[in-house]
This record gives C-alpha cells, sequence and structure tokens, in this order.
DNA sequence: TGCCTGATGTCAGCAGCTGACATCAAGGGG
DNA sequence: CCCCTTGATGTCAGCTGCTGACATCAGGCA
C-alpha cells in the first residue's frame, strides 16, 4: 500500500514490491497469483466465515436475512479498517484492474452463500438470487459507510440497504416517484409486450 | 472465437488473432484495449439502449420494473446468438480473467441503471440497489437462459427471476420461508404476455 | 552425519502492451 | 495535376508481468 499511494499502481513494480519485502519478485509470485491479488489478502477468510455463518443461522430464517446476517457478522473485521478501505478505495476508483478482482471476489461470495442457502434447502433460483442481492446490499453498504460523515457502523448500513431492498422490490415500488403519493398501477402495467 | 476454440484462450495469441484478421498486433491494440476485450464488442450498445430504455419507462413506473424492462428489451438482440452466448459463456466458465470483465462490463451496466433511475427522480440508496437488483435477475437468468432445454424466451426467464426475487426479498411472512411448497408459485405468479 | 523437504534465489524466456516513428492511401484545395 | 493533410496501418524497441526449470540453502529427523 505504502509504495502504491507513493508512486501509484502501475509504477510500482512486482519487483519492488517484493524488494520491499526483503524477497525476490519470483518469490512473491509464489505468494501472490498476481500484482492485483496483493491487495486481496483475507479474502479467504471472508469467505469462509460467511459460509459458516449462513449455516450457522436458525433454521426457519429467510434466506436474505441469512445473507445479511452473515454479511452483519464481517462488521468487526472491517471496524478499525475504515482508514485503509478508503485507502484501498481510491485505488479501485483509479484502476479498472482492480475492480475486476474486487467484483469477481464479491461474485465469489455471492454463490459462495447461495451454494450455503442451497444446503439449507433454499431451491435453486431462489438461493442464487438471495446471494446476489444479499451482495448488492453489501456493496451498497460499503461504499456509504466509507462516506459515512456520521461514521455509523457498518452493520447499520446494511440493515438501512436491506430495508430499502425490500421496499424497491416490493410489488409496488416505493421511492420513484417525484410525484408523491401517486400509487402507480401494478407492476404489470409496466411490461412490454 | 474459432481460434480461442481450436487452441484455447491463453495458447492463442494477439499476433495470431491480428493474423487472422488480416492485421498486425499493433492494430489490434488500436481497435482493442485488451485480449480480453475481443469478447465485448457491443457492450457499449447494451448500455445506452438500457440507458434510453429506461429513461422512456412511463412516469410512475417501479424502478425496479423500470430496470426489468429494460433488460428484457434486450431478448431480440440475443434471440438468435443463443448459441455463440454459450460458446462464449463455456470460455468464462475456464478463464478467471474473462468472467472478471464481463462482471466490470454488467457492473457498469448497473450503475448506468442507478443513474438513470435517478434522472428520473429515484433517491439515491435505492436507485443504485434497484440496479444492482436488476443485474443480479439479470445474471441468473442469462445462466438459466443458456441452459434452458425448454429454450423459453430469455424475457421470460427475467420476468421469472424477477418474480423470484420479490419472493426472495418479501418480508419474512407467516408461512415458513426457507422452503416455500415444493411446486412453488411459478405458475400461479406467471405474467399474462 | 547424511538425507529429505520446503522455502527461496537465479536465469531465461514468452506474451501482453506501449510509445515513437515511418509508411501509405485517399481526398481536397490550389 | 500536384501537393498536402489526415487517418489508418506497419515497424521496431522496450518494459513488465508471469512462468518453468533448476540451483541453493536451512532445518528437522533418522
Amino acid at each position: 500500500m505504502t509504495l502504491f499511494q507513493e508512486n501509484g499502481y502501475d509504477r510500482t513494480t512486482v519487483e519492488e514490491i517484493a524488494a520491499r519485502a526483503g524477497l525476490t519478485e519470483r518469490t512473491f509470485f509464489r505468494y501472490f497469483a498476481d500484482k492485483k491479488e496483493v491487495l486481496f489478502g483475507g479474502s479467504e477468510a471472508l469467505h469462509e466465515r460467511i459460509v459458516t455463518c449462513i449455516a450457522d443461522t436458525p433454521p426457519g430464517t429467510a434466506p436474505l436475512d441469512a445473507v445479511a446476517a452473515a454479511l452483519e457478522s464481517m462488521t468487526p473485521f472491517f471496524k478499525d479498517r475504515r482508514d485503509h478501505a478508503r485507502a484501498r478505495q481510491s485505488l479501485l476508483a483509479v484502476h479498472a484492474e482492480l475492480r475486476e478482482r474486487e467484483l469477481i471476489k464479491l461474485a465469489s461470495l455471492a454463490s459462495a452463500s447461495a451454494a450455503a442457502l442451497r444446503k439449507r434447502g433454499v431451491t435453486e433460483p431462489a438461493a442464487s438470487l438471495a446471494g446476489e442481492a444479499g451482495i448488492a446490499v453489501f456493496k451498497v453498504a460499503f461504499e456509504r459507510w466509507l462516506e459515512d460523515p456520521k461514521a455509523q457502523d457498518l452493520s447499520r448500513h446494511i440493515q438501512l440497504g436491506l430495508d430499502e431492498l425490500r421496499a424497491v422490490t416490493a410489488r409496488t415500488g416505493p421511492g420513484a416517484p417525484a410525484e408523491p403519493p401517486r400509487k402507480p398501477a401494478k407492476t404489470a402495467s409496466a411490461r412490454k409486450p
């Protein structure tokens, strides 16, 4: 991170990173598949945590709630890393390749969640959708958490995001109209032939 | 695609691709930012289409419905490309780098959708969530479309996905939600074409 | 002591990608 | 009809990411 912040991501060579760690470029590539991968350490831990967390959710919990609970459980993990997360995020903002990597990690979390749900008896289209929806909430919540001037908890943002998602997906969607108390026709009217 | 299928993605060199097109490697990189990017031509078209489609949705439409309608409108675009899409998908299945690229394209669609919704007066957390949720539905629907032995329309799968998402995000209601009745409401919630 | 194993270093080499410059063809104005 | 501009392409050199093959070295263990 230090090197990246000083010289920029792509003007930092892998050889330099390795040297800073007292190692060789070759050794670097034995620990990290990629130059990008240095920025994603510990993602396996999150992965594992989410899966076990979903598995441990009391039976009868709604799928989306199970995923949300798992995501909330990572709050302490990020608690003291807000500054680091912000630095990381500003790297991602500049370099699309890094965003790509972030996205595939999140997608992997989504499909792991789906698998965990399936193991609980959730049937297929629902499991994947719950996983994806949960991750969508997390993405939005995480960004808002980083920017939040009030510095509210990450879990708080996740809950807010969940509520908002529920509102948005509710059959007759609120939050839409600039015109206040307009009750739009049922969703069927929005369909195009 | 031919080259990729014959020799595999990473055993196909950019020079070979360019040669097959009667050009030079250098010229290739003037048209494509990346080796990966050859597989993602036309994504700007989709992007644009979605945005205008959301903008043209009748006012008062629920945000998620607007996004879904926009996504459904791409059905004819894929209609005759199912085989090609499948070939592409099997490349993606093998090569994570390509999946990364796909994901960032989809994410870009999601944020474009969110922007389009915002322009319609949808407030912020809702807009992003609707965009992400819509794309989530699309991802799942697209995969199911590719595998569907009955070869139903892509738009059909999108509708089913939307319904399923709505069911999954519905507030945890009375009936035990973890496992709904075996042959679920699919038919009951079917839409009028 | 001597062997095995795992971590690291060394080296050579390919492929992706870029900048700088040359070339060439088409078209428009003089 | 010629010349000049412009845009597309080719050529060349070079860096960096990344990999395979092999050497080295240290620690543990028989």
